[in-house]
DNA sequence: AGCTATTAATAAGG
DNA sequence: TCCTTATTAATAGCT
């Protein structure tokens, strides 16, 4: 807007960049603010720059708050349709916890607006129960995932094995023809795998 | 900015105000991408109308990716100096525990959503963690509510003993005068409390 | 929702 | 970073 027109891509100079920056987050910042008090609209807005610092604005309350109302507003619509790609029982686990999770906003909530010194007490014993249960959970799904990928990992132990035992075969019976002993039994490692368990922890 | 300068109140014509918000929403949300983009900074910006609907532009990732962001960023820079006893160390907590659901949502959007086995057993570490973490701060939470609740009670405690002190010995007073000892001595209960200490485990 | 006359924002330069 | 000025961009008032 003045000039010359300016191209909708970032403005590689550092320092014109950080000129246009400084205008332009004024700019902006005025701008929520007018459209705030001329709309009696409520407008959250922050802004990190390239180098982390951050400009923000809320134009009723504080930030905080105008996140929470964002938080509660977005949380009401939210049916999403579920896809299917995920196996069931990570899926089952996964409602599970947000079940759970409803239930410890509902806990925090009413910490958050108030409560006596007996309630709150009480509220903090149904949380600390219900992240205990919360990690047992995860841990089993952990634990059942880990044994899947135990599972896995032996069947191509045993695909190796049989692949190993081919090639050393035909070593060998290379060996038979060509005179190459030496080649096949001075190797440091084992062509055959010996068999092994795995250790959890 | 047109035919007629504008004073920065409250436009009070319902109309004109709707229409006007409708213009300077858009070019709000317009000017906040541009900067975006002219200058490689991230934005987070949320209107709430005055009726209650809400528009929202995030400049990267979603709106709860970016305030997260802002939330870890204040957390960060927070003095804080107010020791005050119950309510706001509740408070904090709160907030604290808020934020973590927030961490916990989003890995869990991410868990429900998709995602191949090595990057969920990675999310439930995370998960696995974060609930550790809150575990110990609810846990100390409900140490130092508990830790004050039993100074109250020894404070409770002294006035009561005070008070016990007091009528034994008016009625050993009263009894010297009117010979009623057997009232004072026959009773199951000592009237003077021994002295105890409360154990917390 | 379009159309202009105007005002506001701002790019370039000191 | 702040000022000035030439230009462009946004938009108020209408239709």
């Amino acid at each position: 807007m003045a000039r010359g027109k300016v191209q909708l891509k970032r403005i590689e100079n550092p320092v014109h960049r950080q000129v246009t920056f400084c205008k332009r987050r004024a700019g902006l910042l005025k701008k929520a603010k007018e459209l705030s008090v001329l709309c009696d609209a409520e407008i959250g807005l922050f802004i990190f720059s390239a180098h982390g610092k951050l400009y923000e604005l809320a134009t009723k309350g504080t930030m905080q708050g105008m996140i929470e109302r964002y938080m509660k507003f977005t949380r009401g619509a939210q049916p999403e349709a579920a896809p299917e790609p995920l196996p069931l029982d990570a899926k089952e686990e996964s409602n599970l916890l947000k079940q759970e999770i409803q239930t410890l906003q509902k806990s925090i909530r009413y910490l958050f607006g108030g409560g006596n010194k007996t309630s709150t007490i009480d509220e903090l014993q149904v949380l600390e129960k219900n992240l205990e249960t919360w990690i047992y959970h995860i841990r089993s799904m952990k634990t059942n995932i880990m044994l899947q990928e135990i599972e896995a990992l032996k069947d191509k132990e045993g695909t190796l094995k049989a692949a190993n035992k081919y090639l050393h075969d035909k070593i060998v019976e290379n060996t038979a023809v060509h005179n190459f002993a030496q080649f096949a039994t001075d190797v440091p490692y084992p062509l055959i795998i010996q068999d092994g368990s795995f250790q959890l922890y």
